[in-house]
DNA sequence: TGCTTCAATGTCGAATCTGACATACTTTGT
DNA sequence: ACAAAGTATGTCAGATTCGACATTGAAGCA
């Protein structure tokens, strides 16, 4: 959100709030969920990119297509052990995962 | 070890492996234990870095000693969640968490 | 509209991970 | 050598995550 149209919709009177505010985390837990969706989307990255449906992709990585869905929207049931590993199985390179931390974001 | 070193061994009758290949472990499977011992090695370099006891550490994560100890030594039986977790609540940022990954070999 | 393919979401038993405890090993100071 | 502090390792009950399945929603096409 660009600062012109949070000051808009705060002077309208509502509490415009980050994702972080209003969930309350701390910082800590925040850039964990970050870099959980930062992973989650490389992820379906690699996948779009070799033009696989999560079908196609969960056979690949020996899983299931709900779990592949679930990986690529981050769920709380899934782990960044899980992303990383499944990631590194499409294609993924540590290259790769550092253009995840480092440019992104 | 040096290829003067291998080459050595090699001659003498040995057959020199290294880790991946000693116990065969697909690109991905290397990879991904790389991740591991390198946020382990973040993560006792936060610690050491804060004079902090692994006991000490252990209250601050919510722990115990052990397992503190478990992932310093990248332990099969923890998840890249709580290094990583663990990294970000011992101060550690995404700046360095993207050094871990882009610099360190 | 009906049909097909892809993706999202809920649930569940099995597998894995976690904190805690006990215990053993290592290092350092006396 | 002994004690104390720090670290490592094995085990286990409870918690979390896993693949699988069922179901639903959404988009494209005849």
């Amino acid at each position: 959100m660009d600062k012109t149209k949070r000051a808009k919709l705060e002077a309208a009177g509502w509490a415009v709030a980050t994702p972080k505010e209003f969930l309350n985390l701390s910082e800590e837990d925040a850039a964990f969920i970050e870099v959980k969706v930062a992973l989650a989307g490389a992820l379906r990255a690699r996948r779009v990119e070799q033009h696989l449906s999560q079908i196609e992709a969960a056979k690949r990585l020996h899983s299931s297509q709900s779990r592949v869905a679930k990986m690529e929207a981050a769920d709380k049931s899934v782990s960044v052990d899980l992303l990383l590993r499944s990631f590194l199985k499409l294609g993924g390179t540590r290259e790769k995962m550092a253009a995840v931390f480092c440019l992104n974001n």
